[in-house]
DNA sequence: ATCAACATTTTGGTCGACCAATAGTTTGAA
DNA sequence: TTCAAACTATTGGTCGACCAAAATGTTGAT
């Protein structure tokens, strides 16, 4: 009979970054650092927290990209200017980011997706309408080889290049492979002859620069994957990882 | 008289990690690598592209963020099962990501709050009422302390929470700090009286499970940063850094 | 011939030491 | 006394070496 294993917790669950960001959260909320101050260097901070500086650096990375944490080359980081009450509500969101379900990416890509195209009718200039046309052609020649998906992507890919807004253009790009990677696996997307039709009506919208009307058909064009993602709602997570 | 300098363009121009970035494209375009495949150890990468494997590590962790490759501990990266030209455009995007400009940031922030805000409204539970009515109250009753600005971003956080997306939580995460640090910068956000109606009444809108309602509310409530963001785009770039 | 147990190799994860740029201090000429 | 130039110390950036887990190869009993 096979001895029950009892794993600890608390064991390695937390990663030693995470680990890392508490202890700063805390000295923040212990008033040892205050927002607009320069954290203790490196080295200080690793022996500290009785961790190596890799673990440090990494900690500081994540609190820069979420834009808590400015670092500043041979100089030092500093917390950004953010009140103490902000800071440790988003410390704390940082640190309890989940991982992303299929559906949730599904939901923000129809949001993000909806809105960049109505921007993308208003902004593009010739150059953009060059990439959409050329991607739009591609696509639909090649609707019956294997590079119909690739090709679909592209095109949508082009829209939120047109949006010439960066900020939604790294978020799509945050959402869509995620989605295309499960789409891949999990073998969705049959060919649907309809797809080409809509993205041909989202072309004329946009060339008319019928914001609106290019809003609308996104969302038509899309609402057929969020059910799809909906009716998956009932076998939960682990979608990525 | 001094002599002018002229600086080679092309000297560290490229972040290393970029390179790294660079060449592994590269090697998907040339076909040595193909999607679902087994990127080569960091070790092999690391000589081959001569540098270091720190270069690579963080190469890969950015190619991993936005969801190219996925890193197996004590086994390798493989790339996801995406096609050539998908991940070509997607990493070519990654190495063009601009830094963000403040309006861009607004803009998105616009968006995904107006949709959040639904979302919640539709989602909410006890425990986020709960936490979405102590953050009203917190902000109505510190309106004249150095509180504000914080309990107002809190009432906000609580939407994020209680619209149950965590992709949305997660981009309103990025955004949101970003733009509070230029506030806090630049002075901007005097007191006004009237954004404690409109959170009351977006509240209100909530507790009613009237989405449109809701999202209509902070559409005006938002309405009035993103017209100061437009009227700042004169003076452009170099937003944050 | 099969397959489980062991040993070896390979892998990403971690750490401490060195490098170059910056910040701070001292020095010395005006 | 002033202030700029030179020097020192501190900082983040980079690199190579070591660690433990995973993958692979080997062995030997069945």
């Amino acid at each position: 009979m096979p001895e029950i294993e009892l794993k600890t917790k608390n064991q390695t669950l937390e990663r030693p970054t995470d680990i890392v960001i508490s202890k700063i959260k805390e000295m923040i909320n212990a008033g040892v650092l205050k927002p607009g101050d320069k954290l203790p260097a490196e080295r200080k901070m690793a022996q500290d927290f009785e961790v190596g500086r890799t673990q440090i650096r990494e900690a500081l990375h994540k609190l820069e990209f979420y834009g808590i944490v400015k670092t500043l080359p041979q100089s030092g980081s500093v917390i950004n200017g953010l009140d103490i009450n902000t800071l440790d509500g988003l410390i704390s969101d940082v640190l309890n980011l989940q991982n992303y379900d299929f559906y949730s990416l599904v939901e923000t890509r129809f949001v993000l997706e909806v809105n960049a195209i109505r921007l993308c009718a208003q902004r593009w200039n010739s150059k953009d309408m060059e990439v959409l046309e050329k991607a739009h052609d591609n696509y639909v020649k090649s609707f019956d080889s294997a590079d119909r998906v690739s090709n679909d992507f592209a095109f949508h890919r082009a829209i939120a290049e047109g949006c010439h807004n960066p900020v939604f253009k790294a978020m799509l790009l945050i959402v869509i492979p995620d989605i295309m990677t499960i789409y891949q696996r999990d073998r969705i997307c049959a060919p649907n002859t309809a797809v080409v039709e809509e993205h041909t009506n989202m072309l004329k919208a946009i060339k008319m620069r019928d914001g609106e009307l290019a809003s609308r058909l996104m969302a038509e064009h899309l609402q057929g994957v969020v059910d799809f993602a909906k009716s998956r709602l009932t076998q939960p997570e682990n979608e990525l990882n």
